[in-house]
DNA sequence: ACTTGTCATGTTATTTCATATCATGTATTG
DNA sequence: CAATACATGATATGAAATAACATGACAAGT
């Protein structure tokens, strides 16, 4: 689980996430980029959080927070609810992580830094997550929102079906 | 709660949802859709079914599935979870109600009968819903999920924000 | 009429997800 | 080094959802 050396041949196009690639670079470039991200802007980086994100990256799939929980407590930090939930609060507010509403959990974000407003395409079958841009607001619901007089101020954009591992084994 | 007759001069156009109108007659007009819809496809729109769907319709707004069960229980219907969890299944699986990812919680459908893949505004101040039509698969989603090769088999899209009335008391 | 099958409902118990609250600790920073 | 912000720990509880099993209602086949 820790090691899985892969050909990396496959680049990645946007959206990353079913693909093959260099997983354990993959998290490193994350996890880098995060830590830039955090002391530019003076927020902390503590032990359990940077315990969360990592195992969020390492999985590459949504977790849920007791799932979490397990690992943190295995790993000898506290062992209750607040203890995921607080640093998952802090991962989701500066975007490191998102919130999977469908499935009630949680996934690492793949373009930490970037701006964006992340959709997500969930496999029914393997759970695999992966995270494409959105821009709903520029769409139909955009123009129906100014009808309306909505303002819209975030939005959850989720599609499930299959991926393309669990459409072929079909 | 029960007979707010109001004006009704404004017409819906679209996003049904925020705007002032007759309620009473909403109510009753997508009530008589979805009967019509059930017994012309063998559906059985039982008491309980029934009842779930005229609170949603009745609200307007999205309830959890505990608030329904405490109308239930009041009406003297069962007052287990399982009683509300399996009426609101039937009702989502043939789209007369969705459910709001966001909220855990469902409101009754505005367009029964036309099919339909629907997006949401959602107050986040008064909890009102409105829907609307969303084609997500057209757009940036479709095309990151043909590349990645991903089958989209349902898409949740849920926006958040601020409904007309609240803004203007902002 | 009686049996069988199907679908809906009722009930109990449990699991899973989430948060309020209060106490304690640990870093800055003034 | 005190003040104060912020982070964590721990207890308890609330809220959402489902598993499992029993009962009831009704139509179809014999």
């Amino acid at each position: 689980m820790t090691s899985d050396a892969r050909p990396a041949s496959v680049e990645d196009t946007a959206p990353v996430g079913f693909q093959e690639h260099d997983h354990q670079t993959c998290v490193e470039t994350a996890l880098t980029s995060v830590e830039a991200q955090c002391s530019a802007e003076g927020l902390r980086l503590t032990p359990v959080r940077r315990k969360v994100l990592e195992m969020l990256l390492q999985e590459h799939r949504a977790l849920g927070a007791y799932a979490i929980l397990d690992q943190l407590r295995a790993e000898g930090f506290g062992s209750q609810p607040p203890v995921a939930y607080r640093a998952l609060e802090f991962l989701v507010q500066n975007g490191f992580v998102h919130k999977i509403e469908r499935l009630n959990a949680f996934v690492a974000c793949s373009h930490p830094g970037q701006s964006h407003s992340p959709a997500f395409m969930i496999c029914r079958k393997c759970d695999a997550v992966a995270e494409a841009q959105s821009s709903p607001a520029k769409g139909a619901l955009g123009a129906a929102a100014r009808a309306a007089g909505f303002e819209i101020e975030r939005t959850v954009v989720e599609a499930e079906g299959l991926c393309p591992d669990c459409t072929e084994k079909a």
